[in-house]
DNA sequence: ACGTAAGCGAGACGGTACGTCGCGTCTTACC
DNA sequence: GGTAAGACGCGACGTACCGTCTCGCTTACGT
């Protein structure tokens, strides 16, 4: 698979490549859910033993395209600073995020949207989960009483977004990037604001 | 299948309740996309045949639990006003529906946590985003300019109260329903309002 | 199902003609394999548990037609002689036998026509060869030796005799009962002789 | 299925194989009719996938494994004439093929016994019928008259063949098979010559 | 003539077998 | 020596009939 300089071999590299296309063009046409590893590969030209040894199954390819776009938007968003060496205001990086989406919204269109599979909703509100809480305060009461535990704020702020995004994509992308991710960050920061005050107030 | 009188069968109401007991153990000892129909048959010591007379797959059979629990839900909330002619107020409402949840928790805690199926809470989702959708004020911005489009709101309300809800669910109700319901409707306000000053403001 | 004079009740009269011709008729229409129970009772406008309740299966119901019918024909023939008290010859037989099929067309059509079953002409071979051994002279070497066996020549009879009113009814009985009968009987009689000059030789 | 080379790969024609044997060994010890697919795969330690990938049904397994071996039988009886390139005559066909019949004697003995098929024995009497009718003169009265249609003879004569060789494998072949061809042979001359003399006489 | 037991229609039930589909693995002939 | 073609084992699917079983209804019989 690697050759000794760690440089995939060309075919494999031609395989995987032919194999995601295939994937994002069937899940468009038919939902994700009703693909079949023999569609995917009599679309990609490959036999089926070629995905077999390139992907455990169709989830994993799933998995292994979001994952490189994560890591990618991570790297343009920069998370450590700006290339200037300023922070990026929370807008900013939700703008950053809205336009990695804009990137790639026939993968996540296709994922998220009336077709897509309501399991990678789940992994992609998961992966935002982990994202937001990694950027919040810790909430003050972390003790027993009526708190509602340290990730509920999370969760339900990656609910919020990924519907957002679905919602945005599902329509065609009504408005720029821009837009639609400064509408989230309020409705984002209204959330917030609204479980914030319980921390002062319990 | 119904007598003259309406009233089915015995058997009938027996085969029925069975399969649905049946189903909500399995879901919670395996998740429900780990099941198979002859298991929830072998279960409820019924055949695969007279499953497949009431019910057209597994998803039909869950969707006919929901349904009734909804509308069971709906009743008991009351719709149109409490008993005594007084309109409910919104939170009753949510404090409502969440004993709902409550009553029903080891349906609904299968079929959201974290063994459940992504395409319930799609459905659960949906089914919400129309109720609150029904008792929304409409938007006034139904122009073109840079509207969300009118359901935006609900269908992100939406996604924020199912997630509350497989939250609480997921870790066992550490609050009582009352309590969860709040803050739902705490954070739910708070979007709303936001949401209805761009109205203002726009 | 039997009143105490042994006489039985209408409606069960009338079930079984009933089911009967519902059975031909589907036998031709269809052949006798591919007609299933619920087929019968529908088109006999009668309930599969009536259905049962009269027959065990569709074998049986088809056994006691042709028992019936077989008896009839046995009474018909007048198996100890003739109305006039002189014995039969053979060929009066199978002239007599042959018209009790062409009386019965349909049903022997039916059963043992392109459409009919394998099953139902092995059947009507087993009675033919019961039939004919009755009425031939027993052969004379029972001993060890090369012989064919006492059933050898009913046996290929019996086939040869089906095989002739097969032919005979699937064409649409092309000439009278009386013609073919003469012609089976002679080639009956031919191998017959054929067969008892071995008896002679050996 | 095939290789460039017509060669069909090796694990094929061992599911085949397999399948072939168990076919006729559970057909011997219950019946053509008792034996199920699920059956035959488990006795041939194959799985009921690959059973239907191969065969259509069981029909159509059986139906494969005689057409084979008609055809190799028709190679053996050498159709144009003896290897010496003389004629053979019909008595060394008859026996010939009766020869054939005693190498696959678990075969035809399964499908044709008191436990075998009916459906089977069809079957094959219309292949006999078309064998014998492509040797026979054709008959001199083709006009309408109370003519017996140009199939009458080669049908009955093909029960009669089969029903000799159904009597002959019954009881365990009682004598070596080319007595029993010498037997029938001369009853089917007869019943031949009894039929060309209605020809001369009409 | 009339009450009653029987036969009836409707249809659910447990079962068995079917033929299909898709998975992930494994083999093989070719290039 | 690696790859495509494709068979294989596995397991679930949804369907079709089977023969059995309630359950009310209704109807012909026999007193």
């Amino acid at each position: 698979m690697e050759n000794a300089r760690g440089v995939e071999n060309v075919r494999v590299r031609r395989t995987r490549k032919l194999l995601r296309e295939a994937l994002i063009e069937l899940i468009e046409e038919r939902g994700f859910d009703r693909v079949t590893v023999g569609e995917i590969c009599a679309r990609a030209m490959v036999s089926r033993a070629a995905f077999y040894r390139n992907h455990r199954d169709k989830y994993q390819l799933v998995e292994t395209i979001f994952d490189e776009a994560v890591a990618e938007m991570l790297g343009a968003i920069g998370e450590g600073g700006g290339a200037d060496g300023t922070e990026r205001t929370p807008l900013q990086r939700w703008i950053g995020f809205y336009e990695h989406i804009d990137g790639y919204h026939r993968f996540y269109g296709a994922l998220l949207g009336r077709n897509g599979s309501p399991w990678f909703a789940d992994r992609m509100r998961a992966t935002l989960a982990g994202m937001v809480g990694a950027h919040l305060p810790p909430p003050r009461n972390q003790g027993p009483g009526p708190g509602s535990g340290p990730d509920f704020v999370p969760t339900v702020l990656a609910a919020l977004s990924v519907q957002s995004i679905a919602w945005w994509l599902e329509r065609g992308r009504p408005c720029p990037p821009r837009s639609i991710a400064v509408r989230s960050a309020r409705l984002a920061s209204a959330v917030l604001a609204e479980a914030q005050s319980w921390d002062a107030a319990w």
